[in-house]
Formats: C-alpha cells, sequence, structure tokens
DNA sequence: AACTATTTATAAGA
DNA sequence: TTCTTATAAATAGTT
C-alpha cells in the first residue's frame, strides 16, 4: 500500500527502516485501538524499535499484568512462574530443614520421643547430657569468674575505706593543729561522707542480669 | 476500508462484531510480522476475543518472557517483581526463624552458651535437665514394655514346646501301636524339627533397632 | 514532516 | 466461516 510495492523482508536502507518503522508502529497501534473498541476485544502490544526505544498499548478494561496472567492460563506457557518456582522451591527447602530443627528441639526437650526406637533414643540421651555438661562447666567458670571479679571489687573497696581512713584522720590532725593556732575560728572544718554506701547491691545486680 | 465508512466505537450487531473481529485479529497478526521482518523490530501481542479465546504472536527474536524483562525496566512498572518481593519476604522470614531455632538448638547442646547471661543459661540448664528427664522416663517405660513381651514371648514358647512334646509323645505311642499291630513298617514315622531356635536372638535385634 | 499514487485491509453482501 | 468486491485506510516513495 504505496507508490510501489514491497516484499516483506529487512529493508535495507537504514533510514526508510526506521521511517518505515514509524508509520507502521503508528498504525498497529491504531488497529489495536480500534479492534479494542468495535470488537470488545482485549489488547497488549509492545513494540521496541531497533534502537531499543518502546512503545506499548493495553487495552482500558484490563492491566497488563491481567493480561500476562490470563496469557499463562490459556497458553500454559510459564513467564514468570519459572523464577516463581524457583523461589518457592527455596522456601519448601527451608520449611523442610525448619520441621526436622523443631523435631530435633522438641527431642532434645523430651517431646515427641515416642517416635524414636531406642538406638536414636540413647543418642538423644547422649546429646542432652554432653549438653548439660557443657552448660554445667561454663555456669561454674561463670560463677568463678564473678566471684573473682567481687573479691577485686570488695579488696579494692576495703583498700579505699582504709586510704579514706587515713585521709581523715590526716585531716582531722591538721585541724586541731590549725584550731589551736586560729583560736578555734573553725574555718577549715570538714565532714566527710561515706562512699558508694550499696556496693554490695551493684554487684549482686551484675551476678543476676 | 471497506464497503462503507464506519465509526469506531463498540459494534452492536454481535454478528458483525465477530465476523469484524476474526478479520482484524488477522490483520493486526499479520501487521505485527510485517514490522518485525521489515524494520528489526520486536514486536510482543496478545488479544483475547469477548468469548475468551486468545490469540498471540511473539517476534522470533526474543520470547515473552525477555519482551517483558525489558518492558519492565523500561516503563518501570513491576508485573511480576510485586510477587517476587512477597516470596522474598516469607524467605527471609522463615530463614530468620530458622537462625533463632539453631541457635535455640546450640544452646541445649551447650554450644555458643558465652552470650548467656546467668538468667538465660540457668533457664538453658533447666530445659535440658527436663528434657532428660521425660528421655530417661520413656527409656525405662520403653524397657519395661520390651522386657514384658520379652516375658509374654517366653512363655508362649514354653507352651509351644510343651504342646510338642506332648503331641510327639502322642504321635510316638501311636506309632508303637501301629508298629505293633502292622509289623514294624514304618509307615508312620515322623521326625521332628525343632523351631524358633533363635528366637532369644530376634528378641534382642528388636531391642536395638 | 507532508504529499499522493498505490497497495492493502476490510465492511457489507452473498 | 469463507469468498467477493467496492471502498476506506495505510503507507512507500517522493518532495
Amino acid at each position: 500500500m504505496g507508490r510501489g510495492k514491497i516484499e516483506i523482508k529487512r529493508i535495507e536502507n537504514a533510514n526508510n527502516r526506521v521511517v518505515t518503522f514509524s508509520k507502521r508502529r503508528n498504525g498497529l497501534l491504531k488497529k489495536a485501538k480500534e479492534i479494542t473498541v468495535l470488537c470488545d476485544a482485549k489488547v497488549a502490544l509492545i513494540i521496541f524499535a531497533s534502537n531499543g526505544k518502546m512503545a506499548d498499548y493495553c487495552c482500558p478494561s484490563m492491566d497488563l499484568g491481567a493480561m500476562l496472567d490470563q496469557y499463562q492460563k490459556l497458553s500454559g506457557k510459564k513467564l514468570w512462574d519459572a523464577k516463581h518456582e524457583n523461589l518457592n522451591n527455596e522456601i519448601d527447602r527451608i520449611k523442610k530443614e525448619n520441621d526436622s530443627l523443631q523435631l530435633e528441639l522438641r527431642h532434645l526437650k523430651g517431646e515427641d520421643i515416642q517416635s524414636l526406637n531406642l538406638k536414636n533414643l540413647m543418642a538423644v540421651e547422649q546429646a542432652i547430657e554432653h549438653g548439660l555438661d557443657k552448660v554445667r562447666d561454663y555456669q561454674i567458670e561463670f560463677l568463678v569468674t564473678k566471684r573473682r571479679n567481687e573479691k577485686m571489687i570488695e579488696e579494692e573497696n576495703r583498700q579505699l575505706h582504709f586510704q579514706l581512713q587515713q585521709q581523715e584522720m590526716a585531716i582531722a590532725s591538721n585541724a586541731r593543729g590549725m584550731m589551736m593556732r586560729e583560736h578555734h575560728d573553725g574555718q577549715f572544718g570538714y565532714r566527710v561522707q561515706p562512699i558508694q554506701p550499696n556496693l554490695q547491691e551493684k554487684i549482686m545486680s551484675l551476678v543476676i542480669d
């Protein structure tokens, strides 16, 4: 349809090819719209030019996603289902792993053990015993360390008390000397507060937390 | 383009509508193929008739999936990415659950307990102890049941041996009587095999398996 | 991008 | 549906 008939094969002249593409793309889009309106049809059309530019049309009554869902149903071909399938397989795999972990966990808690035979039952018992040993060993280590820390803090505490007492005594004797020299005017009268009255409580809370 | 000009609006006559659809669908498919060949274009076209029947075309150089991938990239619209995201979220969720199960399991096996504080450590210890109690209780129950079954089988065995012996004796005395009557022709000479020679082994294998 | 001679598509009829 | 055919529409080559 034009000045001359053309063969349906690639147009070698690049300029002609681009011009023809532009004209026919518009024609195609127009026809797609027309059949949609005239015949209640649903049409989706995507066109890429060789330069990568895209044009598309989708009937207003259905979005492209719905069109493609329908396409998959009717054609039996898979578009994204293949990708979905991979993810679904992954989910199944992890869920199974999850189930087996859950079961192992229940066994270690002494649940669902009716399904075990004696050999496995003994294996579970050994695993539990071993776990218990390790936990208890660690608890002991833990408490020993805590106790050691307590001792260190108590010792430090004792040291500080001693130093404080020494200081108080020094100040008191110093003050007495000054008072004697300065006729009891009380200018340098100190009052010392006890520090860290509840250290013991703090240590306890460290052990519990 | 036809005997008369038509307005582009829904064709009310159902028959005409179907005929026009058929003609225009073919025209659309033809033009899609032509532009593909003439202009190196990539075209995907899906058409649903109002009766649900589908026709489609996709250029040979790219499959529909690839076309749609490209479409998503260029248009920024999401077709299946949303569904993908949901599945990926699900996978993340399960993986996290998995991790926490793994950790709990390791704790019960006495592993990775350095990260626990004393309170949690004690809770773990209690859980393990409780599990151990249950497993041991069940082991005892299991063995008691097995032992009871053994006893029953042994008793039954004894009974069968006894019955067998009685029968042998009856046959033997009967045979003697016959032999005396029938001049020692040995026609009814029986030879009895012991049955279940390794019953004890079978019971053991039941207990072990 | 606009023009137009021609080809092509198709509406109506059978 | 398919075929026919008059006519509308699309478009190839040109400007």
